[in-house]
DNA sequence: CCTCTTTATGTAACCGGTTACACATATAAA
DNA sequence: TTTATATGTGTAACCGGTTACATAAAGAGG
């Protein structure tokens, strides 16, 4: 490995001399400069972050944990911060968290351990002592938060949104399925929904689902027509869930959306390639990635920042799992 | 933050005890072990993974870089990767490449400087310079290279078995879409397809892509059925195209499987999802992330290793794009 | 010509760990 | 009792950078 001093040595001049010349710091003589910058050259030398890293106590590593990158929602969040991070020079320490605490833990602390400079993380528990002691920037990714930083679609508008939609749309008999109890913006989703249908007094069921896996999916698709075959209309609580409604809705010999209409959540990629093409509230979830990368950047470099919660806009998407409007 | 050192004044030893307690190296005496793990304890002690860092040249991070997490398939790859990596203590730095050499070589340098132990990297240029240069376990990831240690899924005996079924099945006039050319395992799924079709006579048109992303795979899906309105059989180069081909083929009135039969590649989580179902050949992508995990371990930890390609086997999974064999 | 400031460079301490080496004591073997 | 070995602990060098401080030369101002 080629170090400083070697560069050093084959310039000619101390170590301070070419750490002034790689950082661009203090007075160097343009001849000096020269010597140094061919010396860098010559060797191919490039600086140890590592070495960098600990004497100022600061690397340019940033920690990124989210439940869980196999869930497609998610991979858009994560490019979007990659995206956002590596224009910015800053790389990056990922893991899956699966909505496991002490997964976070251990991730939060080895984070700590490689003195990353930020956190963006999207955690069921984003008031855990655990994020108030990290003497760190982080924002919170998809999780709303009065009081840190934050970055996170409105998710109770798109809740409404899609209630709304699907009454001028013309289902009568609507069942919201519930996502799991202790994810934050699924829950917000499903308040909105049933605030809009409670106050036009639409006759609604609710079915109660636990994770967003594939393979439950399908399990709650099936337990849904099961108790309430007669729906009309069908608000899933995301797209993965809805993508199993629907598969299952035409497996019953249904027509989609002439017997039942379908509205899903998030927008993730394959949702347009259904057939019929799936109607959904969209999640602008790459740019949630960046703006949580910009945001975290402000923090880490001025410290202070005056607009820390980011609400981003959700809109509901037409496609062919609903009925024209009336 | 609090440092050995003042966990060896709290316990009255010196930092080279608790070096050795913490590490457990060398001769301690059980009352010290004691004094420092309180110490420890006391002032929620943990070692500065970059000071270790630089004193050992080695951390415990390894570099993951993958084309692009947002495409289905990755996301389970990299989960795998992570979490073989996770139980043996390694965190990862994570970069998305996009098939570009530059932001390659940008990444394996930051790995370089990270003092990373190893890199997993899903690259077409496995044969680079750069990576023959690093000194240090690569393990290439969906990727076939002969002389380097490489987990990959069988593409050939997948393209083979791909055509093999869809000409049991009745198909006469089969399209290929041939993946990226750039692409390795897109090219081998696209030979192993073309021998077979070749060897038993039956006439084949061959669509050109040149990427994976959604949007474009929609165009080829258009333009398949523009060039051959009667093509009777499709064969995709991966589970996206698949799906824009089921989608479109539904569009245009066609009945699947009756009409056309197609069979995808890869096998992501949506596919048994749509409607109908996907048939495809799967890939055992969480089992290659985890072999590859395994394997780069093995090379970290004994520098040596017999079995340093693994090929991990396809299968045919018939679902309902494809007709029930005579 | 002298003083003050700006420019230019080197020496050495420091970041927070690990470990080679020295040294002291306890235990076992002769 | 003497010697060899095993056990226990501390001092200081080291990893590869950054930077405070010291020093010196050059240029500016009077």
């Amino acid at each position: 490995m080629v170090t400083i001093k070697d560069v050093a040595k084959q310039a000619c001049v101390s170590v301070a001399t070419v750490s002034r010349v790689i950082n661009e710091t203090g007075y160097v003589h343009a001849d000096t400069r020269k010597k140094v910058l061919d010396a860098v050259e010559q060797l191919n030398y490039t600086p140890n972050e590592v070495a960098r890293s600990l004497y100022k106590r600061k690397s340019k590593l940033i920690g990124l944990l989210l439940p869980d990158i196999t869930n497609p929602y998610f991979p858009q969040l994560a490019r979007g911060v990659e995206d956002g991070m590596q224009e910015n020079d800053f790389r990056i320490i990922f893991g899956n968290s699966d909505e496991n605490e002490r997964k976070e833990q251990e991730y939060i602390l080895t984070f700590i351990q490689n003195n990353v400079v930020g956190v963006i993380a999207s955690t069921n528990h984003p008031n855990s002592d655990m994020y108030a002691k990290l003497k760190l920037p982080v924002v919170f990714l998809d999780r709303t938060s009065s009081d840190s930083p934050s970055v996170y679609a409105d998710g109770r508008k798109g809740g409404r949104l899609a209630a709304e939609e699907i009454i001028a749309r013309g289902s009568r008999r609507v069942t919201i399925m519930q996502g799991p109890v202790h994810i934050r913006p699924a829950q917000d989703r499903f308040q909105g929904a049933v605030e809009v249908l409670k106050q036009s007094g639409i006759e609604f069921n609710v079915i109660q689902t636990s994770s967003f896996s594939f393979k439950e999916a399908e399990m709650w698709a099936k337990e849904l027509f099961n108790k309430h075959l007669d729906t009309d209309g069908v608000l899933a609580s995301n797209d993965i869930v809805a993508t199993a409604v629907l598969h299952e809705a035409l497996r019953l010999g249904k027509n989609v959306p002439h017997d039942v209409q379908i509205i899903g959540f998030d927008d993730i990629p394959l949702s347009s390639l259904l057939s019929p093409a799936l109607s959904t509230i969209h999640q602008p979830a790459y740019e949630m990635g960046r703006e949580a990368a910009g945001l975290l950047i402000r923090l880490i470099e001025q410290g202070k920042v005056e607009n820390r919660n980011i609400q981003m806009p959700v809109r509901f998407v037409e496609r062919d799992t609903t009925r024209k409007a009336d």
